[in-house]
DNA sequence: CTTTCTCGAACGAACGTTCGAACGGCCGCC
DNA sequence: GGCGGCCGTTCGAACGTTCGTTCGAGAAAG
């Protein structure tokens, strides 16, 4: 019944928290309308009636699964946005933040970016309530860059823009792959923050908090 | 039978590009899948069976839709790409030219963008061959801009941020609301533009395809 | 023995698709 | 001019399948 603990210690829990990475992995692959209960019953190896058991409806799996990763990626973000106060450093943040738990929990964050309308009534609002929080959050980070670099670009477009960058990234970015989670961060940091602010010749600095200018390759990872 | 043809005389075709109109709303409104053809039935007002005289299934419609939208958006761009040699200039067209047709064909374009997996077999092949040409001429277009100006970004990231960015619009953008089509086409070139080429200045010059940028003073270093 | 967990079997609903009959305008033939 | 036949078009009704979900019996665990 401990449902929001980090560490689980009854079979219920572990059991649950299996389902939902399998139903995530196959939602993932295949989407969340085109998967049926019986896709997951064999994945998991779980009879359908069991899965019924763990959660109420295909729905409330969907929303375990957004609500959960969700948490997760905001929890970190706040935690870290205390370890700064300059705020180019806090977008560096963000993106560095969203990135890597993006590239380490693809299939999760595939589903919360992509079946974004695949929910209704109260659990669509539950999960949106996070999205719109999280939105404002980075859009007062930019809204702090701006006020203290300049910059002439629309705060609404610049936002979604960023969010468009970070969430396409399941189309097309394979963690596995040649380039690295650092190497993306770097990347996509480099392009957005001086395409942001208004002219700006530091705005090639390394992305990392506490790393030195030298030219690294890739040797660092979030989580 | 002249199906190809630009201006349709028959009945058939215009009965045919209706209910593909149709289909593309619905599609984009609440997904392909979760879609009935008896959703499309009532909306079109063409009966259930009706529906099979004009497509051979839904799989069809779908691909009828995304094959001749992505037609479109890649016949004008070939075709305003004559207009001038110079590469940022090419890719400012480029970014005119796919927010443009989004802003103007919003349903569609989220068809395409977010059912990009909803196909299978040659169907989806046709489609992903588009996509293919689509990115490289674009990812071509970057590296000319980076032969001329210089940056520092890798190509892959900065092609798939840049795709992030325009194809993310059908989950913020409103053709209707108070942003003109034209102020977020500036704005997201003047944001890609400057942080992708290494430093320049005229990085907030027009939008429009003729603009008298001879050459203004590289003010900013790159790098 | 009680509680927690599991599952085979079945339910009603909704799905994509098909079939054959009917409609309406247009042609040539009486 | 009237008429039978043809062809492009339309649809009500139904088919077989798959879906999400439920139920009650039984196994495992404590």
């Amino acid at each position: 019944m401990a449902a929001n603990l980090t560490e689980d210690f009854t079979r219920y829990d572990q059991k649950l928290e299996f389902i939902l990475r399998t139903a995530a992995r196959i939602f993932a692959e295949k989407g969340y309308h085109p998967t049926s209960m019986r896709d997951i019953s064999r994945a998991t190896g779980v009879s359908l009636a069991g899965l019924y058991y763990y959660c109420k409806s295909k729905d409330e799996l969907l929303f375990l699964i957004q609500d959960n990763c969700f948490g997760r990626v905001l929890e970190r973000l706040e935690e870290r946005l205390g370890e700064t106060a300059d705020a180019v450093e806090r977008l560096r943040l963000v993106i560095e933040n969203h990135l890597s738990f993006f590239a380490a929990n693809m299939a999760e964050m595939k589903v919360l970016s992509h079946e974004a309308d695949s929910l209704a009534g109260e659990m669509h609002e539950r999960v949106s309530g996070k999205k719109q929080q999280y939105t404002r959050t980075v859009r007062r980070i930019l809204a702090e860059v701006q006020a203290a670099r300049g910059g002439s670009v629309d705060l609404t477009v610049a936002t979604y823009a960023l969010f468009g960058m970070m969430n396409w990234i399941y189309n097309w970015y394979d963690p596995r792959g040649p380039l690295s989670v650092g190497d993306l961060v770097d990347n996509v940091t480099r392009l957005f923050l001086r395409g942001f602010v208004a002219g700006d010749a530091d705005a090639e600095a390394r992305p990392s908090a506490r790393t030195l200018d030298a030219e690294r390759p890739s040797v660092w990872r979030g989580n």
